[in-house]
DNA sequence: GCAAGATCTGACGAACCGTCAGATAATTTG
DNA sequence: CAAATTATCTGACGGTTCGTCAGATCTTGC
């Protein structure tokens, strides 16, 4: 993308070496497990460098805030996701479709089971309004969106009838699976998994098919 | 609820005054203010205080701390819910149901665009396990989510196939609502909010009727 | 083994937090 | 109406976290 190759860089631009690197993955990887255990608003920039032994000064090298570290992770979440799109490939007809669906359903959760907090941080950034957060949902989900919406047109699902718009319907899905990814651990006290899981694959299913 | 009338109190439990109640609703006031303009990552506490003439001291003697001052807005928020329950009642056939599940897309809309940073944070708060806040939304969806099942039941949708859990279809309509309601104004760049709109509408007429 | 560059440290000033003892304003009492 | 009592507010203060930076420490190439 960049004129150079991307090379990570430290916040001044300098290319990071071998121990620099190491260093910087293991605050990266710190940053998610007390994000993990405690949440946005309980961390502290000295407990993340504590944790790896390091110094405050050393977190600052490598990233201007906790945002901007969580922003970097939001990144490599987003790096996961290319698997799922040729879940939408192929045919979605019959019995195919329905564990495709599920499939689709399955995957959101254990993607957002495994970068939660970090998902969440990332959607309220967004939401407030800040561009790089912005910009990294965006790229998140704008193939996925595609992903349907092709399926929709493959399927005949698209000109079900003047009131649907596919790009719309794409995002109403995607609202789905975000939404109940994040919180299905929760909700799983009054609804079981097995169900969540069925009736949104269900949904998921009749709208990009057309039933 | 309480033995004692609910009278408003302040953190050691003393009922308020009128001048200690105005004082109280001008610093919630400006609380949403700010929250509005600068999102909570960049709230300060002084910076309330003083929006309204008062010293820090002031703010702390009615909340907590921030968060707390949010806590109490969200709880207002609830309040203006019973409304849209109402949507949900009488016939959904025909026409009628169209406009019945178009009314209740713009009823979301409007209230995430009145209170959207205050949900926010409290999905942030619930979602990262917050129990104040976890009962206050669950006190929001709650008979949002009955009203629909009630719903789905009256129509027949609820027998609709055996992948189909009512309470499961339910949360993943609210989900829809909550997450287009709260970046509506984001993806209207791409979509317009007409299709927006009725493109919801249309999925959920369709679950909560069974077509 | 030593110079040059890379990386890290930890102390520091600034900013914000939340508290509390006392000041000020309102209300009651006589 | 003034003193006494109660309600409310203030702002200074100790404690905590932030983010910076000059210098210390490690690494590499020769």
């Amino acid at each position: 993308m960049g004129g150079k190759a991307d090379r990570i860089a430290d916040l001044s631009g300098r290319p990071l070496g071998v121990r620099a690197l190491q260093k910087r993955r293991r605050l990266l990887d710190a940053t998610r497990a007390l994000l993990d255990e405690r949440g946005l608003r309980e961390l502290r920039v000295a407990d993340i460098a504590r944790a790896v032994g390091a110094s405050p000064g050393t977190f600052y090298q490598y990233f201007a805030d906790v945002e901007d570290a969580v922003l970097h992770l939001a990144a490599e979440a987003n790096a996961e996701l290319p698997p799922l799109l040729t879940l939408f490939e192929g045919s979605w007809r019959g019995r195919e479709g329905r564990d495709r669906a599920r499939a689709v359903v399955d995957f959101f959760m254990a993607y957002w089971d495994r970068h939660g907090p970090i998902l969440r941080i990332r959607n309220l950034a967004a939401d407030e309004g800040d561009m790089r957060f912005m910009e990294l949902r965006g790229a998140a989900m704008m193939p996925i969106l595609a992903a349907m919406v092709a399926l929709m047109q493959r399927s005949g699902a698209a000109e079900r009838n003047p009131e649907f718009d596919p790009d719309a319907a794409a995002l109403a899905m995607s609202a789905i699976l975000d939404r109940l990814a994040a919180y299905h651990r929760v909700v799983e006290n009054d609804v079981s998994h097995e169900s969540l899981v069925n009736t949104s694959a269900d949904i998921l299913l009749r709208t990009l098919t057309g039933r």
